[in-house]
DNA sequence: CGTAGATTTCATCGAGTGTTGAGTTAGCTG
DNA sequence: CAGCTAACTCAACACTCGATGAAATCTACG
């Protein structure tokens, strides 16, 4: 059936094997998903990952490397009041947690993150670098980290209840019914 | 060195089986723990594991079962006011979770979670049963179970940054400050 | 056309996994 | 002391894992 050797026509095989990898990462985390498993999926030899992307390792980074999108979206909502805000942050953070496209990058971090220190290190660089310093700017108290910190482990919290739990009734509820009870909460962090 | 057959004495082998599959199971989640391991750890032949229990997620269940002492120190603080509830909740919940002799039954269950669906169904059933009505029972929204829940995923927050992700200055700060902040969060959902 | 380089598979290695079955030692009961 | 059962280990099986090195097939460039 599959022959060995170079296929015909021009080849999009690693960016597929990075797709996969990144659907798979996310959802069983680092040390759960295999290079076989990816292989498979990817309909290519397991031989062909350890090529291109020279260790398993290489591969998590590759797929997992920057999660772009959300601080972005962040930064372009600075100049509001901070109950608009508030809002915006908790309904953006949603809209991109609850989004099949990015959320693989963040769940794939968090997933691994718990059997994985190198993951938990990615983590918590990514946290402390991108998405701390956003919300830590809007306020002016002399522990503003630590209330950063704190509206990152609300949102971190819902992200986990909501897709690896998959608690009730906060796995099943609305976004708009969580942003209504978050926002507040964030906005009592920063005032 | 160590022979074969029955060791001499009193044995409480199985108790320390125990004890070293709980901080394993918690450090290192379900999948990434191995028989091996553990048995090295309490100087053990891995099938003795297998002889007292079963299989792995037999020792899983045993290691982890039961996480009492959250729900009764929940339970005990109930003919409060709302402000006294939210503050000795964080603070219990807090001591609970810093705590080596406990917090490991509970890391156990979250870092298996997030790779092992079993897993995540025992910790989705635990907080369901256990943790979610004795907070819902202190309001009276409509929608209290949601806000229970976020209440739970505030604090699951709280736990991840601090102990797994070990996120500064969460991870660092003391527990006098993180219930200084956190204890108006839970007050303004249940209000 | 011819050949260099990229893409892809194959077979295999060594290590680690959970689990099994048989065998060995010790405590308990009569 | 004899016999039963519980505690415990040994060796092995069947499997999966990540990684290696060589070979096969194709594209691209001269």
């Amino acid at each position: 059936m599959t022959r060995t050797g170079r296929r015909p026509g021009t080849s999009d095989t690693r960016d597929q094997i990075l797709a996969v990898a990144r659907r798979r990462f996310a959802t069983r985390g680092y040390d759960a998903t295999s290079l076989r498993g990816i292989a498979t999926d990817a309909k290519v030899d397991p031989a062909l990952l350890i090529h291109y992307f020279g260790t398993k390792e290489g591969l998590f980074t590759a797929a997992t490397g920057l999660p772009t999108g959300l601080s972005e979206v962040l930064a372009g909502q600075q100049g509001q009041t901070l109950r608009d805000f508030s809002e915006s942050l908790a309904r953006s953070y949603l809209r991109f947690v609850d989004s099949d496209q990015s959320r693989n990058a963040i769940l794939a971090l968090v997933r691994s993150a718990v059997s994985n220190e190198n993951a938990a290190a990615m983590l918590r660089e990514f946290l402390a670098a991108e998405l701390l310093p956003v919300i830590a700017s809007r306020t002016g108290h002399e522990n503003a980290p630590l209330r950063a910190g704190l509206v990152a482990a609300q949102l971190m919290g819902v992200a986990m209840l909501r897709h690896v739990v998959r608690l009730d009734p906060v796995a099943s509820a609305t976004p708009d019914e969580i942003v209504a009870l978050v926002a507040p909460v964030i906005e009592h962090y920063l005032r």
